[in-house]
DNA sequence: CTCGCCCACTCGTCTAGATACCTAAAGGAG
DNA sequence: CTCCTTTAGGTATCTAGACGAGTGGGCGAG
C-alpha cells in the first residue's frame, strides 16, 4: 500500500466552514513546514490524497494550486509535485557600487559569484541607441534618445536578474560605453574617465508579481515574485548621467544597504 | 444581450497548443493592458465568457484564478470580478530616521501620512518581554530575552505595514521604551537620550509571496507580494541596540536610497 | 546483455453538471 | 417613507469522469 506518505497528513472537519481544498492545502503547507516533507521530496500523488481525503481530484488540484501560488511547491508533469528547495540567495551590498569595486577589473556580478563559489554568466547582451520612454526621459532629465545597455545575469545557469542601462547620448555615443564590452570596472569606470565624476546613486525599490515576459527571461516558478530596482546614477555636477532598471528574481536575493544615522 | 462587454475580446485559436484557460486569460491580460477595461472597473461575468467564448465554467474560472495569481483582478462574491485598483503608493525615503525627523515628535509614519494627505492608524499595539528568536539573538549579539514592541500600520484605513521592534533588556527595561507610547520623536529618541547614540542602520530587503496569516494581518488580495524589511540599529559603540522586522504589503510601498559613489 | 516498446503512474486540461452563498435591486407590508 | 422579502444574477466550492501527454520501469525480442 502506499498509505506511508499521506499518514503524515490528519483528517478534514467537515463542521469547519473552511472550504475542504484550503484545510488540505493547509496540511500539506505544515507537514512541509515541519519538515515532514524536506525540500525536494514528493508529496503524495493526485490520487493518493483524492482516497486519504475522499474527495475528488478537482479539489486536490486546487489544494496544490494554492501552495503553488504561495512558491512552496512545483508540480512536474509526469513525475508528481515537490517541495521546491530554497535556491541559493545572491546579497547585494549597498556598498558595492563603491569606488575600490571598481577599480578590481571585473564586473561587480563576476566577481562576487566566483567568490560566492557560483559559476556567473551574462547573456543576451544588447547596446543599441533607441527613443526614452517617458520614465526614462524623466529621470535622465528631458532626455530624447538614449543608449541602451540590456543583459541578463545566471547563476550556476539559472537566470536571477536582467537590466537596462539607459544613457543620454551625449555622454554615451562613439565612447567605450557603447561598445559590447566596456572594459574594466564597467560603465562607471568609463563614465568617470570622461570626466563624469560619480556623486551618488538614488535606488527605488518595488516588489511585484512579474509579467509573462519576465517569468520567461528568468524561468520563474510560479509564486515567486520579482524585486524592480531602479537606480539613478547622479554625477558631481547633479546631472543624471545613467538610469539602471533591474528586475531579479525575489527567491534568489537579499538586498543589503547601510544608512547613517545623522 | 449582453455581447458589449465580451465583444473587446477575440477568438480562440484552436489550432494553437496553449491551453484554452491561458488563451483566455492572455486575451484578458491584455484588454486590461490596453485600458479596454479600467481600473476598478467588472470584467464580463463567467457565465457571458463561457457564452463567448463557447468552454465550460471551469474553463473560464481557471482563466480567472491565473490572473487573480497575477495580481491583475480579484473577484468580490457575488458582484463580479473587477480590474485591481493600483493602490496608493507609500515612499519610504532612507533618511527617514535622520535625526532631524526624530526631533519633530510624533513618529515618521504620522508625519509622513499627514502630508500625504492621507489618514494614518496605528493598530495592535503590543510590548512584552520574551525570548528572542535564533535570528534575532544573533543580530542582537547573542541576547537571550528581549522585549518585544508591535504594531500595525493603516493608511485609510488599510493595513498596508505590520513591525516589530526588538531590543535587549538590559537597554529597554523599565525606560520610556517599554511603554506602549515611548513619546515623541519614538524609540530611537529614546535610545539617544539614555545614551545610546545612534551610529548607523543596516536593513536587509527580501520579497516574497506572503504566508496566510500575513494574508490575513494586511488584508492582502491574492497576487501581492510582500516587501520583508529587517532593519538593525547600531550605536557608537557598534553595538546593536535595536532589530526591526517589518513586513509591508508590497502594493503600497516604493523604497528609496541613497547611496554615497565613493 | 541491450535496445525498444508498452504500460502504469503522474500531472494537465476540459466538460457538465450540482449546491451553496453573496449582492443588489425590485416590490410588497407596515 | 421605511423595512423586509423575494428574486435574479453573481461567484465559491465540489463531484465524477474523460482524454492528453510526460516519465520511468519492466519485459520481451534480438
Amino acid at each position: 500500500m502506499t498509505s506511508l506518505p499521506t499518514s503524515l497528513l490528519g483528517d478534514l472537519d467537515p463542521t469547519s466552514d473552511r472550504a475542504v481544498f484550503r484545510q488540505i492545502a493547509d496540511q500539506l503547507r505544515e507537514a512541509i513546514d515541519r519538515g515532514r516533507f524536506k525540500e525536494g521530496e514528493k508529496l503524495p500523488s493526485e490520487a493518493e490524497l483524492v482516497e486519504h481525503y475522499g474527495v475528488s481530484r478537482m479539489t486536490v488540484r486546487n489544494s496544490f494550486s494554492i501552495l503553488q501560488g504561495e512558491g512552496l511547491v512545483h508540480a512536474e508533469h509526469g513525475k508528481g509535485v515537490f517541495v521546491r528547495p530554497r535556491p541559493p540567495v545572491r546579497r547585494l551590498a549597498s556598498d558595492r557600487f563603491a569606488r575600490r569595486h571598481r577599480e578590481q577589473g571585473k564586473s561587480a556580478f563576476i566577481v562576487e559569484a566566483d567568490a560566492a563559489g557560483s559559476h556567473p554568466q551574462v547573456d543576451s547582451l544588447e547596446v543599441k541607441e533607441e527613443k526614452a520612454s517617458q520614465d526614462i526621459s524623466t529621470r535622465l532629465g528631458s532626455v530624447r534618445r538614449v543608449l541602451a545597455r540590456r543583459r541578463r545575469y545566471l547563476l550556476d545557469g539559472r537566470p536571477v536578474e536582467f537590466a537596462t542601462s539607459y544613457l543620454p547620448l551625449d555622454i554615451a555615443r562613439d565612447t567605450p560605453i557603447a561598445e559590447p564590452n566596456p572594459g574594466p570596472g564597467g560603465i562607471y569606470a568609463r563614465l568617470e574617465e570622461l570626466g563624469h565624476h560619480l556623486d551618488h546613486f538614488e535606488e527605488e525599490i518595488r516588489a511585484r508579481m512579474p509579467s509573462p515576459s519576465e517569468v520567461k527571461t528568468l524561468r520563474l516558478a510560479s509564486g515567486v515574485p520579482v524585486i524592480h530596482l531602479i537606480r539613478t546614477a547622479y554625477d558631481t555636477e547633479g546631472r543624471a548621467v545613467e538610469v539602471c532598471d533591474t528586475v531579479m528574481a525575489a527567491d534568489a536575493y537579499v538586498l543589503s544597504y547601510q544608512l547613517p544615522a545623522t
